[in-house]
DNA sequence: GCAATGGTTTGATATATGTCAAGATTCATG
DNA sequence: CATGAATCTTGACATATATCAAACCATTGC
């Protein structure tokens, strides 16, 4: 395994959307260990609940781009609160076909795909220079039998990967391919906002590649969309940075014909 | 609302795969009230834990093809495990795209997508005639705290929810048609089994463009991929009755160029 | 039992995306 | 700073699936 627990991360490179431990005020510290916030654990706990929380989290962990946070395959133990940079989870078939199944990034959970079968179900790997907390899940399950509103909270995250997973199997299924590449910036942009970074400027952590796993297309197909869009003015696209010019624009162009 | 609570539901056509409440020893009742199985409620209960479960979950409603369940955008109530029939549940887009985002069959529970938000994320609908027992969401999760038991069975469920879908995008992402449809016939194949019906007879209970929708694809192409299939020697299929004839070569054709 | 309706099959053709290939750009490394 | 290795872009062409259309079949209701 390539993973690296506790062997601090390198410097990041300089980026507009280098994602730190900002103190957005609508991001609540939930869990003082590792600085957990509401988009991945209740704000609503009392003080000596957090302190519950923070008790059975263990310390950070880091990686650098390419580690694996967790194999297919390989038992289930954790559930991975990611506290900086981002990953990649993708379900390999036999006859070599990978598909990258989602990214995510600052205060998302990880793994839930593990608890069904007590075996990750994918691999995650990290794009970055990352840290995640690690929750052990017997005692989340633990705690969560005590704390109703952690409990509710676990249900909703998952809850909401499974309606996750439904809106890219509508992008998948039909949606063409510069739609697909619209919905992906969009909802980039919205996950960026919700984290205080900006919505319409950001670094793209994967590969056009990666991309086109993900939605479904080929890497040059992926090319040629980005490129139209900058032709069209609705955004402007160098390598691996991003700027949305016209978000309205990009909203309208999903759902038209032609 | 076309819902008809409480109505019984009219006979059944006859049919290889009709699915009544078989008594296979694999599916051991886990609730005397709706007679839950193994595949939607745990069986490692007591008898008083089941009566615990029984207490909660309500009458049996049913319905006829076409009925909603529930529909997208409607309060969150309940998860409801499926007693009798099945459903298939839709996210539709506001230019009138729809994706069939699963179809569901006996024992299985549905309604998770609502959780994350308080309101269902999609609809559901009735194949055919069905029966659903409503476990009203509120006691199902006060019980999970009491039985740690029905608490990681409730967690698994929700997991295995979320490697399906990924399942799903791995299909839609990556797969030719013939790919597809091979898949999903497999996988009804194995979901007959489970259930003690005959993994190479069955009724399809939905249209093409339904399984279309579900698999990406339009009508006329799941119904050449159909006559391939049929032309291969690999099914026998009759409009909605199907014969698979080659499992072997069925799960062989998945992963092949060309 | 027959018409009407909706679902299915099949054919001919169009088109979006994939494939292959070459060149350009960026990134990593010594 | 130079070199090589990835990654990205763009073009020409191939192909799988969509679209359009017609005929066929099955189911429903009268």
């Amino acid at each position: 395994m390539t993973s690296k627990g506790g062997i601090p991360a390198s410097p990041l490179p300089k980026a507009d959307n280098v994602q730190q431990p900002v103190s957005n005020p609508r991001l609540k510290i939930a869990c003082s260990n590792c600085n957990l916030r509401e988009l991945c654990l209740p704000v609503n706990l009392s003080m000596g609940e957090i302190r519950q929380l923070d008790a059975i989290s263990h310390l950070k962990r880091s990686y650098v781009r390419g580690d694996y946070l967790y194999r297919s395959g390989g038992k289930f133990q954790s559930l991975y609160a990611i506290y900086r940079g981002s990953f990649k989870t993708q379900v390999l078939h036999e006859d070599g076909r990978e598909q990258v199944t989602g990214f995510q990034m600052i205060g998302e959970i990880i793994g839930l795909d593990a608890i069904c079968t007590d075996h990750h179900a994918c691999d995650a790997v990290a794009l970055e220079n990352s840290e995640v907390c690690e929750l052990p899940f017997n005692k989340l399950e633990a705690l969560s039998r005590e704390l109703p509103s952690l409990q509710r909270h676990l249900h909703k995250i998952m809850s909401r990967e499974i309606v996750r997973d439904q809106g890219i199997m509508l992008l998948l299924g039909s949606m063409r391919a510069e739609e697909r590449l619209a919905v992906f910036l969009l909802s980039l942009s919205q996950r960026f906002a919700a984290r205080g970074l900006s919505p319409t400027q950001f670094q793209l952590r994967m590969s056009r590649q990666e991309i086109g796993s993900y939605l479904g297309l080929k890497l040059e197909t992926v090319s040629r969309a980005f490129s139209q869009f900058q032709n069209s003015g609705l955004i402007n696209v160098n390598t691996r940075s991003v700027e949305l010019i016209d978000l309205p624009g990009l909203r309208a162009f999903i759902g038209k014909q032609h």
